[in-house]
RNA sequence: GCGGGUGUGGCGGAACUGGCAGACGCGCCAGACUUAGGAUCUGGUGGCACCCCCGUGCAGGUUCAAGUCCUGUCACCCGCACCA
């Protein structure tokens, strides 16, 4: 029988839609799931085959858990605002609203030829009014609760195009774009306090099943780390205030560096002889990214402060002060007391600059190189702390700082504040005025949303402002609280911000009361599978577990955690093995794929290419593999004798059930196929297939290539789609073999294998081994030392 | 630099708690069918001096047994806070 897929997928394709297949019912006693992928950011170029293998691997779950007979939860949707768009809009002078409409269709007729199994009716689109209507209502949430606040940030700015930078159109040093020069321009941003919940984000990590490299991540990016706040007396009779994770260590402290921002160079301007010269240094040093300002293989450079020194209060000698930008102003309190002996970038620094290195913790050879390890090391040179080892001298040292009342135990976060203000078009306006009288005031709940109005240009204002500033009509309103003079914000969000509560959303996508109603956030939350890339764990995945958390502290969501599940698929390369770009040339267009093979074999491929969390480079031929498994499959239509099970394969398919079985449910999708395609080879060696047995195997496939499963279901006479039938359940009994297969070694080397009763006792097994002739003539002579058996596994003899 | 990962045939990859390295697929080789084959079917396929021996980035170690555990080392990939 020939295999049309064109005919079989687009009749039911159309065939699901007509059924409403794959909507979640609202009914709330049934038992739910909820899979989530990260939806899409919808680009000009369209999907590229990197795309579907997420989202196949979350339908072979959902649709699995559908015939498991859960009420499942599997959306989709656009995480539309963003820089792309926008500069696409800029250059061709169309509305970004236009240019996401167009994305947007694009990408649906792409997923929608994929036989995905989406609930379309809960599509959403962050820039959608309805939509960002509620993002812009959790802004001012936050900003109520005193987690918004206004701070002096640094942004790079194009000298030339005279606009904002984001990191990424900065290259080396220069504008993307034009080539020009790029600085850091400060400007007063709306910042959120993510650091408040920097804490719960760690500790809460512990009951939830990420995969590890996805915690860990996280861990070290937050950077919980504990340490001591130590003021250093100055010789221009104020305090200079330094973090340290080595407070043991402060009678090796041999001199300071600060920040090239720090506050005090300024105050002390009157007192520094060369005044110049650190100027000079602080515009080089504004000209970097914390980045290149941290790179360790990069020569220290740094300018003393003379005129003003500090004094260690262990040692109570004067100490040189120096600015250098690896020192940065963001991260503890933009001050380091340097201990040349154990930090290799002090040591480098004393180094070029011939400073003293004192050794305080023995162990290493300071005049070589810094002696970091805190594990084996006793203070030396250190007065009361000699002898102590280092745990036990930073517990001392703490107690001599309180007691003098100079410093103090502190943790510290490597995590920052997030910056939420881009002066950028395409964004949800950020819905505060500022009022002559009343400073910030947030608009009113009930006037959301703070629509974006039309302008006539999108390009970023000379001054680096947001192309709304200009419009005065806009911007010029009444203070909600006094009724005075007030302007609104003319700063939009991050494209971040409306991704940081979509999976709330989905739950009740069309209320506009609320962001979602208690009872359906009861029902659905939290996310049993979330499954997205591993770029996002930094960024996208934290932020929106802290808008979760404050959510729920507000009691708006009633979980602490949004996901219970977190994984993350591995990238799809190009032929030649790197990342699949427009610029490289070698982006492989899905439609042409579904176009050539069919939608069923581009998704066997993709979950077939190889481990799901491993990326693999994309390779064409290698399709044809998939592509004839299914052809095969679909000529055992041909092959149908008869009913019921049969002695033959009976075995086989029960092992198959348990097999697909568990390997959805631990992201083994390769070795699921590689399984299946074992049992077809099989039943082509067996030559025949009952009915029952066919259906059966047509359901373990469904979730992979559902097209071609309800095709043979519907071929088979039932007029039920298979895609809500029942999964298939597997008796362990019939899964197990009465015999092994062992191999046998003599020294570790395998000399046979043979078929061993299951049952067989240690005795029993050596006895049948040793009648073995390769086995007998093996040991025959030599002394038996050992004998090894592990049932079922193997039997090892060693002889001398 | 910091953080996270990955190294297995010609290629993509399998290998559960240490137990036959190379499942499954691509490619390749041979044969069948055919006017034809870049279709299909059947068989073979890690290397080699082919019943031995050697083989999981490299060098050591632990063990009856190591891709898997330990120590060191090299190479590559991803992220680094205004790309999404």
């Amino acid at each position: 029988m020939l295999y049309d897929y064109k005919n079989i997928e687009g009749k039911w394709q159309k065939k699901w839609d007509e059924l409403n297949a794959f909507r979640a019912k609202q009914d709330f006693t049934l038992p739910k799931y909820y899979a989530l992928v990260e939806f899409p950011y919808p680009s000009g170029q369209g999907l590229h085959v990197g795309h579907p293998r997420p989202y196949t691997a979350l339908d072979i779950v959902s649709r699995k858990k559908r015939m498991q007979g859960y009420n499942v939860l599997f959306p989709m949707g656009w995480d539309a605002f963003g820089l792309p768009t926008e500069n696409y809009a800029i250059k061709n002078k169309i509305h970004p609203r236009i240019v996401t409409e167009r994305n947007v269709a694009r990408f649906k007729s792409q997923l929608k030829a994929l036989g995905l199994s989406f609930d379309w009716s809960r599509e959403i689109n962050t820039t959608s009014p309805e939509y960002y209507k509620w993002t812009q209502w959790i802004f001012i949430q936050l900003f109520k609760k005193g987690l918004a606040y206004k701070k002096e940030m640094a942004v790079n700015f194009c000298t030339s195009c005279k606009v904002v930078l984001a990191n990424e159109e900065v290259v080396n040093g220069v504008c993307e774009r034009c080539g020009s020069e790029v600085i850091r321009k400060v400007k007063s941003q709306w910042m959120l306090k993510i650091t408040e919940y920097a804490d719960r984000l760690i500790s809460d990590l512990d009951g939830l099943d990420f995969i590890e490299r996805v915690k860990t991540q996280q861990k070290n990016w937050i950077g919980k780390s504990k340490g001591a706040e130590i003021d250093f007396e100055t010789t221009a009779n104020d305090k200079l205030r330094v973090y340290t994770t080595r407070c043991d260590t402060l009678f090796g402290a041999t001199y300071m560096v600060i920040a090239p921002e720090h506050e005090l160079i300024v105050k002390w301007k009157d007192l520094l002889q060369n005044y110049d010269e650190i100027e000079a240094y602080k515009l080089q040093a504004s000209k970097k990214s914390d980045f290149e300002r941290t790179e360790l293989v990069k020569e220290k450079t740094g300018v003393e402060l003379k005129g003003v020194r500090a004094i260690n209060p262990a040692t109570g000698k004067e100490i040189p002060i120096f600015i250098s930008d690896y020192v940065l102003s963001g991260y503890g309190t933009g001050a380091i007391m340097a201990v040349p002996a154990h930090d290799e970038r002090d040591w480098e620094f004393a180094k070029k600059f011939n400073l003293p290195i004192i050794e305080v913790v023995a162990g290493g050879n300071v005049e070589e190189a810094a002696f970091v390890d805190v594990e084996t090391g006793k203070l030396v040179n250190s007065g009361f702390l000699n002898g102590l080892e280092v745990e036990a001298a930073k517990a001392e040292m703490i107690k001599f700082l309180e007691s003098k009342g100079i410093g103090k135990e502190k943790v510290n976060f490597k995590l920052r504040d997030w910056v939420f203000s881009r002066q950028r078009y395409w964004g949800e306006p950020i819905p505060l005025v500022k009022c002559e009288k009343c400073g910030w005031v947030a608009i009113p709940e009930s006037e959301l949303p703070v629509k974006l109005p039309d302008v006539d240009s999108y390009e970023p204002t000379e001054n680096g402002e947001s192309p709304l500033s200009l419009m005065t009509d806009w911007v010029n309103c009444k203070c909600p609280q006094c009724g005075g003079k007030a302007e609104r914000e003319t700063d939009t969000m991050p494209q971040w911000a409306g991704s940081s509560w979509y999976f709330l959303r989905y739950c009740d996508p069309d209320n506009d009361k609320e962001l979602a109603s208690a009872e359906a956030l009861k029902y659905w939350m939290p996310v049993d599978w979330y499954n997205g890339g591993m770029e996002h764990t930094t960024l996208h995945l934290l932020y929106s577990r802290f808008w979760s958390k404050f959510l729920y502290d507000i009691d708006i969501v009633p979980c602490k955690e949004p996901y219970l599940k977190r994984t993350s698929h591995g990238m799809i390369l190009g032929e030649n093995g790197e990342k699949m770009s427009k610029s490289r040339g070698n982006v492989i267009n899905p439609d042409d794929i579904i176009n050539d093979y069919g939608a069923d074999t581009m998704r066997l491929y993709e979950m077939f290419i190889g481990d799901f969390e491993q990326s693999a480079p994309w390779n064409t031929q290698s399709i044809k593999g998939c592509k004839r498994f299914l052809e095969r499959v679909y000529n055992l239509l041909d092959m149908v004798e008869g009913t019921g099970f049969t002695k033959e394969l009976e075995k086989d398919l029960h092992k198959l059930i348990k097999k697909v079985t568990n390997d959805i449910d631990t992201m083994k999708f390769n070795t699921a196929i590689a399984a299946m395609m074992g049992t077809l080879n099989t039943i082509y060696d067996n030559g025949k297939i009952t009915k029952d047995e066919l259906l059966l195997f047509a359901k373990l496939l469904s979730p992979f290539a559902p097209h071609i499963a309800e095709e043979i279901n519907s071929r088979l006479g039932n007029s039920d789609i298979i895609s809500l039938a029942q999964w298939p359940e597997y008796d362990e009994s019939k899964t197990i073999d009465d015999t092994v297969e062992m191999p046998v070694q003599i020294n570790g080397k395998v000399r046979c294998v043979m078929q061993i009763p299951r049952e067989a006792s240690k005795e029993d097994i050596l006895e049948i081994v040793k009648k073995d002739d390769k086995i007998s003539s093996g040991i025959e002579g030599k002394t038996i030392v050992k004998e090894i058996v592990v049932p079922g596994k193997i039997i090892n003899i060693v002889v001398k």
